[in-house]
DNA sequence: CTCGTTTTCCAACACTGTTCGAAAACTGTG
DNA sequence: CACAGTTTTCGAACAGTGTTGGAAAACGAG
């Protein structure tokens, strides 16, 4: 079949969520297209846009899957709801492809009309929640960022701790007891982003009810 | 000279500032030693050993850039004034090295001693700031990722953004009018950093002063 | 010196992204 | 259909990557 910009972004992302973003090589996806590598440059010019048009698609389903969650929601739903909806969906987006968060964070963010889409509803959803407009760009700038730091760190962490002695530990104990101690809960990833959320949330929420905080 | 895990990690950290993450290569740090690629293997496990103790290795800079910011804080500065002085540090040591964000991205963060410091200190200065310890860590995680993150977007950004025709551009601003309107403020990356930490700490204040808000 | 260990070299291997000229396929025209 | 022109694909090559393993050198102790 005909080669096109559209199909080889399709093939991209099968065999993106497959081998992950470290393993994936320009001769895959040809191959999974019943083509050559150097065949794609003639469609692509090069690497880079694949994966900034690959990103793009990534956040366009994040959009979507936003629009079904919101949509879900109950009509009592209060902003801080409507928030963790979009929140909650661009993360798990990011989430279904190994490597996912590594993709978004080396492209170009705020270029693509994926990302557009996807900051112009946070922005819309934050001035409804009284969110002072001069402080509503941060604001999702933050919110974004902060997702894909968050899956980031989700993704990159090894699945099985290496281990260390008890020895080492006990050191580690006393050079840094806070963070050995209690202060680390110990609960799952996702609880983990539920309350990191709520905490932008009560930034968010200081700065509509007393917009001077933010300024100094 | 003799070859050491030391001395490599060293050159790794100079061709690093050079060439930038993108294009760090073993061959180009066996050069920078005299020595040839093989070689390296003997002391390093692989490249991701050496980017995981590169990256400590930043991690530790920020540390100590952030005991001198700290130190020449005069004794009136709130803590805000503290926390802003480790975030700023820590951005600044990143920023140092051309995708400096991505090797911090890559690496699993929480493991190096290094970052184990940083996010000891911060745990303190939340502490002291009156955070409740339950969420500290929460607190401390997202301000770290937030950190990251930010400076991610900031060293991807393209120097010279593409052109766009004025069709394409009434297109964008039709389509997302918030985010091409002036909800986005035309202000220096510095700025909207500082900014973007007022935000967090407007999360930390609403946290210490009624604990309950982030409990939904 | 000599043995044994630690360290380095060097040539390979299997890949990667990318380029380029030639071959093929397709398109419209006489 | 045949021909010319364009669009698309091929296939081989290039320079570079991380990594490996056996040979060679350097080193330290007896």
């Amino acid at each position: 079949m005909k080669l096109t910009k559209e199909r080889i972004v399709d093939a991209g992302m099968t065999v993106f969520a497959e081998v992950g973003y470290q393993n994936l090589s320009m001769r895959q996806v040809a191959d999974r297209l019943g083509a050559h590598a150097g065949s794609l440059y003639y469609h692509v010019r090069g690497k880079d846009e694949l994966l900034a048009l690959m990103a793009d698609r990534v956040c366009r389903q994040a959009y979507d899957a936003g629009t079904e969650t919101l949509a879900a929601l109950p009509p009592t739903a209060t902003w801080p709801d409507r928030i963790e909806a979009q929140a909650t969906a661009l993360r798990l987006s990011i989430k279904q492809h190994p490597g996912g968060a590594q993709l978004l964070a080396e492209s170009p963010g705020r270029l693509s009309t994926g990302a557009l889409a996807l900051m112009e509803r946070l922005l819309r959803t934050l001035l409804d929640a009284g969110v002072p407009a001069e402080h509503c760009g941060i604001a999702a700038d933050a919110l974004l960022s902060h997702v894909t730091g968050f899956v980031l760190q989700e993704q990159n962490q090894p699945s099985s701790p290496p281990p260390v002695t008890a020895e080492q530990y006990a050191e580690l104990c006393e050079r840094f007891p806070l963070v050995m101690g209690d202060l680390i809960p110990r609960i799952s990833q996702d609880e983990k982003f539920a309350r990191s959320l709520r905490l932008l949330y009560a930034g968010f929420a200081a700065l509509s009810w007393s917009p001077r905080l933010a300024d100094r």
